[in-house]
DNA sequence: GAGCTACCTGTACGCAAGGACAATAGTCAT
DNA sequence: ATGACTATTGTCCTTGCGTACAGGTAGCTC
């Protein structure tokens, strides 16, 4: 149905890269490119339709307000999709400003990458869930309204739980907390432990992702 | 794979509803519901997972800030896209902030509404492109002061201590990094100390707070 | 009263993380 | 060539974290 897009991976991490070819699969075909030096990708630009997957922390990654990605963006059969592993609000609104079609989390899941090509190939553009509700976020601050609520996992939790949570994912040790909440320090992980449990996260760390909603 | 997600048209236009039904095809079975008042709507809340397409311009259309709105989209098992027949950007952020998981033009293409409908049921939010591009433009308008704490963290630290930096922010263990990196988990301890000499942290988890810019 | 849940506390064990000492080798500028 | 920086690896040791047992109290519902 769509014109056939060829797809690029602009990308030095293996790990990535491997992640990426399970969103294509067995569809990963003979116009399929795999690029390890950004600097290549511009010096030869993309005759075809395609759909370029950026890692935007590969090493002399241009600031996406240069002439270089201005040039490139021109040419809309290129859809050129951002993937930050630590994405970021103004890296996001710049890379969309420019004319990328797509900013998302590089290592989100294979599911929702599909999602995202699937999106840019049709002509649209994609945008994630937490992206844009931190966008709305930063519009609704800067026109002074109030704000709502925020993510599903607290009702997950107790109130104590998630009390508890928000102090470790904030970087609090067990012992800080415990004399925060005057509580023993077993007590919190007690408490840690069940939460860990009910959220699936296997430390502190996982569960400070899924409070900050990240990937 | 998604739970099948049931299906709800709210309008009092024959023709939109035609045009609707054209998104769902064959598909649409026996948990397809069409309704002609809004209020009958809230009085009977959804008990199962459906995509609810809500033709803004119907008679009695509660405000979007109206608690009755905030009270069903607290359900996340209710995704509701808001269509409008004259889109605007007002109306888009209110419903987009209420909780609504897609916006979008009620007459655009099939195809387009098709994808609407993938991108909401796989949980993520909808946004056409223009609307994108208006919104990033208002939010640039109104931040007009760029806050500096941006990629600070990345100029004080080699590439490779980036790169582990990312990893470790992300909740891979010392392990995990050295398989993925290809060096040993001594050398990537090595790596993590000078980050949090560098930076001024104490752990990984401070460290991920730095790099996902918390706090 | 029995059963459930939230909240609190204790001891003990294994393990990953991080610091304290190291060392070796490559690149680059002065 | 000497010093500064980067990347790599090693051992020893301490601490914090998470879990696995174990309990206790208070409040609620049936």
């Amino acid at each position: 149905m769509n014109p056939s897009f060829n797809s690029i991976f602009i990308t030095r991490d293996p790990g990535l890269l491997n992640h990426w070819r399970l969103v294509y699969g067995a569809n990963l075909h003979a116009g399929h490119t795999e690029i390890t030096q950004i600097e290549i990708f511009f010096h030869s630009v993309p005759k075809l339709p395609c759909v370029v997957w950026v890692d935007t922390s590969i090493p002399q990654m241009p600031m996406w307000s240069a002439e270089v990605w201005r040039e490139m963006l021109k040419n809309d059969w290129v859809r050129v999709v951002a993937a930050s592993s630590n994405p970021n609000d103004s890296e996001a609104m710049d890379s969309l400003d420019v004319g990328c079609v797509g900013y998302c989390h590089a290592f989100a899941d294979a599911a929702i990458l599909q999602k995202v090509r699937e999106v840019v190939e049709s002509g649209q553009v994609w945008i994630g869930k937490s992206l844009m509700s931190r966008l709305l976020h930063k519009l609704k601050r800067l026109s002074k309204a109030p704000p709502l609520d925020d993510g599903l996992w607290r009702e997950k939790l107790t109130p104590r739980e998630v009390e508890i949570s928000i102090l470790a994912a904030n970087g609090a040790s067990n012992l800080m907390i415990a004399s925060q909440c005057s509580i023993s320090e077993r007590t919190v992980k007690a408490h840690l432990s069940a939460v860990f449990d009910k959220l699936n996260v296997s430390d502190r760390l996982q569960l400070a992702l899924r409070v900050h909603e990240i990937q």
